[in-house]
DNA sequence: GAGTAGATCCTCT
DNA sequence: GAGGATCTACTCA
C-alpha cells in the first residue's frame, strides 16, 4: 500500500486522474478506527467551465475556496441536509479541479462502517452511492480541506490494476440543471461491480 | 417492482 | 428564502 503521491493530484488532465483514482484504495483513521474501500466509482467536475461543477463559471465562495487550493486535499460539504459527498481536489492552485467519490468497496473496518451506517447487515448498500460512502467512512463537512495524504485520511495503490474491458464511462448522475455539461461522459465506473449506484442491473 | 415523498440544513441570492 | 453532485421507506399494484 502506497500513499499516492501529491503530483497524482496535481496534473492537468482531471479525466485522466480520476481513470487512475479508480481501483485505488481510500483509507479512513479517525480515533484508531481504521475503514477503508476500493474506489469503483466517481465523477468528474472540471472547473469553471463545467455548469455541474460548483465552481463554474469562476464562482468563488467560502464553501467553494477548497476547490481552489493545489491539488491532493478533499472537498467535503453537505447535500439536501443530509448527505456528506466527499470530493478530491485536483490540478494546482487557484483551479477548481474535483473528482466526486461516489462508490467504494469495502476492504477493512466492515464492522465499524455497519455502527456508523446503522445498518444490520453488510451488502452492496453500505458504500453505495456519495451518500453512503462519506457515512461508512465516517467523513463529515469539517473534514473540508483535509490533506489526503495525511495519517486519518489518504488514498493509496495497493497494486490493483483496472483493465480496458471494465473501465466503464457515463453520463453524469443527479446533475440534470447543467444543461449540455450533464451529458458529458465525465462518470467513471468499474463494470459489473455491485456497489456501483444508480439502476441495478 | 416502480414511483414518489420526506428528511433536514447549509449555502448563496 | 429557496434549493441542492442524495437516500430511504413507503405506497400502490
Amino acid at each position: 500500500m502506497k500513499k499516492l503521491p501529491a503530483s497524482f493530484y496535481q496534473r492537468e488532465n482531471i479525466l485522466q486522474i480520476a481513470k487512475e483514482l479508480l481501483g485505488k484504495v481510500l483509507v479512513t483513521n479517525w480515533n484508531g478506527k481504521v475503514t477503508s474501500g476500493r474506489i469503483v466509482e466517481l465523477e468528474a467536475y472540471n472547473g469553471i467551465i463545467d455548469r455541474a461543477s460548483h465552481a463554474f463559471g469562476g464562482r468563488r465562495t467560502n464553501r467553494t475556496e477548497i476547490m481552489y487550493a493545489h491539488g491532493g486535499v478533499a472537498y467535503v460539504y453537505l447535500c439536501y441536509g443530509i448527505h456528506h459527498l466527499f470530493n478530491v481536489v485536483t490540478h494546482s492552485k487557484d483551479v477548481p479541479h474535483a473528482i466526486l467519490i461516489r462508490a467504494i468497496e469495502p476492504i477493512e473496518g466492515i464492522a465499524e462502517m455497519l455502527v456508523r451506517t446503522r445498518k444490520k447487515k453488510a451488502d452492496y448498500t453500505l458504500t453505495k452511492g456519495p451518500g453512503n460512502v462519506a457515512k461508512a467512512l465516517g467523513i463529515v463537512t469539517a473534514h473540508s480541506g483535509y490533506s489526503l495524504r495525511s495519517k486519518e485520511l489518504f488514498i493509496a495503490d495497493d497494486g490493483f490494476v483496472v483493465s480496458a474491458k471494465q473501465l466503464m464511462s457515463t453520463a453524469r448522475i443527479g446533475v440534470d440543471y447543467a444543461g449540455d455539461d450533464a451529458l458529458l461522459p465525465y462518470r467513471f465506473y468499474l463494470k459489473d461491480n455491485l456497489y456501483v449506484s444508480g439502476k441495478l442491473k
